[in-house]
DNA sequence: TATATGTGCAACCAATTGATTTCGCAATAG
DNA sequence: CTATTGCGAAATCAATTGGTTGCACATATA
């Protein structure tokens, strides 16, 4: 029952949930109008994105405005910090080696 | 039946494994000792990574060891620049708005 | 050759997932 | 007040998931 970030975003849906409204603020209806689902289908993705807090509903109204927390994807970034060191280390080396391969003299 | 690399980093097991292989290529028998989980579990896990081409096999011997294609890796942060290109001019914003409050005369 | 070891794979099972349907509630419109 | 609209929550269901167990097979070792 514990949601973490990753879980939430294998989702494809909900990785186009979030792509929809990351430069925009939008209710569930207007979402599910962006797809071929329906509006619980999407109600329950919004569910779960703002368990893990990856989305923050703000009541306008009797409409409920869902609003990427941008911040919370930082978390994926961070992740990936330990992978991305090894990834720029392995390009260094493919470096120096060409590097050498193109100036064999001396 | 379709894998993505997303679905594949959801579990915590897999990111577990992910980032022990991630230095050094490791045999299923290996990764299994490394963790409360059955050989087969591990090899289960593998076979996921390897589909969706994240984990490498390589035989030696009767010996298999699993590397991590680190380069896969960079296709989270490809996705990830949407959202790193939002909160950066989020940051900038913020930054702005900082400095304007800093300086009110003028 | 006989035995031990390292491994993948299929069968099976309980738990979880994503979707739909139905309902109830609150805010707005008439 | 009554009807409509926007929404969440519960019930339900098929599909998927992660794990275990039991095999089969190939490579080493005796």
């Amino acid at each position: 029952m514990r949601r973490d970030i990753f879980q939430a975003i294998a989702d494809p849906s909900r990785r186009a949930i979030i792509a929809l409204i990351a430069l925009q603020a939008m209710t569930p209806n207007a979402i599910a109008e962006h797809f071929d689902t329906s509006r619980q289908a999407v109600s329950k993705h919004l569910r779960i994105l703002t368990e893990c807090e990856l989305v923050k509903p703000e009541q306008r109204g009797r409409e409920i405005y869902y609003q990427l927390e941008i911040n919370k994807m930082k978390e994926i970034d961070k992740w990936l910090d330990q992978f991305r060191k090894i990834w720029e280390k392995r390009f260094t080396q493919l470096d120096t080696l060409l590097s050498t391969l193109k100036k064999p003299k001396k």
